[in-house]
DNA sequence: GTCTATAACCAGATAGAC
DNA sequence: GTCTATCTGGTTATAGAC
């Protein structure tokens, strides 16, 4: 057993370099962020990286891959617990609420690429698909479990897109002003309105919540 | 008048410069476009492209300022007609999604740099951050005369905000797909619930539109 | 204003000793 | 598995003729 700390040493460098370079290209993009960057931040060698991973096609594929596993395992399973709508609701947008503050390297992953188009491989590209898939997939899963929509796919999907594209939405506005989160409550409101617009019973007409200021119809 | 001709030709030339560079930029990103693929789709040589911009991020300043002029120019001004809330938010909304459709480039600029946290030149960042803020004005001075929210300028702003990262999240989903579009419905349903639930008079309760399926509450 | 030619540099990727 | 050294090609940017 004389290479297994060989093995380990190379482990934690393969993982030192993802780290790396998962940090790099979230802030900077795939095309802006170097090979001499990500060596010169985890303090390896350009040829240790290409040594694990090939190419920088290689290198982004992995951290794609890794961030894709690493935020699934932290969005709890489909199984939403709680007795009512509002309730399961709640416990999906927190859920949301806390991939979203936790783990802020995936969506900007996905975004700050500007990869998709042309002259990326099409690894690279069915990673990215992959990933979104996954996220989508997951929503659309947690979504009909909280309204119960078994029978009504097609609302589940848009509840899920919509769901999605506020999350891309704040993650953009992010970067803009890095202070901005996720807002739940609005996003809480306009989901329970979607799913009584397509009749879909929920708790309480259409907005949770305690109400302040004037009535809505006096 | 010997020099009319020149200045003309000066003109063109930078038109043709700033169009190839906008539409390469919009597509593959700041990093990703280099002067090299400028000079090729416009057909003039790099120099003259430095000649008229200075540096790479003349060009994608220059790029940024005529998208927003042009997509400012295009949205219709604040006075949005229509007699209730109802129509006067359907006019918004369709100026939203034709300004959306019809000017694609605009907001796949502003999430195609992937240039803002660092290395980017101060104006860059400026006309960027100026090219965003123009965005939220102008919705949340849509929105104000809208739901008539003269006096509630933090509901107006979060509906604008909402409208925004809406629109945002969808440019991203486009280019994941290109033929999302903005779904300016489900945008309605979520907009007149936002508003009721901060107590703001709307015309019927949270949805419009024809209901279909299940009634909300049987 | 537009061109050709080129400087100075940095990118991605590889060879081979250890 | 990790290192030093290097090759090739593309990058931004400039010089100077026209």
């Amino acid at each position: 057993m004389t290479k297994a700390p060989a093995q380990d040493r190379g482990m934690r460098s393969r993982d030192a370099i993802l780290g790396a370079a998962g940090e790099l290209m979230s802030q900077h993009g795939y095309a802006a962020t170097s090979i001499s960057m990500i060596s010169a931040a985890c303090g390896l060698p350009a040829s240790a990286i290409y040594w694990h991973f090939g190419s920088k096609d290689g290198i982004y594929v992995a951290v794609l891959e890794h961030a894709r596993v690493v935020l699934l395992a932290a969005l709890p399973s489909v199984e939403v617990p709680g007795t009512d709508v509002t309730q399961r609701l709640d416990n999906f947008l927190q859920a949301v609420g806390d991939g979203f503050q936790r783990h802020p390297h995936g969506l900007k992953l996905l975004l700050g690429l500007g990869m998709l188009q042309q002259g990326a491989s099409a690894a690279a590209v069915a990673e990215v698909h992959h990933y979104r898939n996954a996220l989508v997939t997951w929503a659309q899963d947690s979504l009909t479990v909280v309204f119960d929509l078994r029978d009504r796919p097609e609302v589940s999907g848009e509840l899920a897109r919509f769901t999605l594209r506020t999350a891309s939405g704040t993650a953009v506005a992010c970067w803009f002003e890095p202070a901005t989160t996720l807002e739940i409550e609005p996003l809480r409101v306009a989901l329970l309105a979607l799913a009584a617009h397509h009749g879909v019973p929920v708790g309480k007409a259409s907005a949770a919540g305690p109400r302040h200021g004037r009535a809505a119809n006096p």
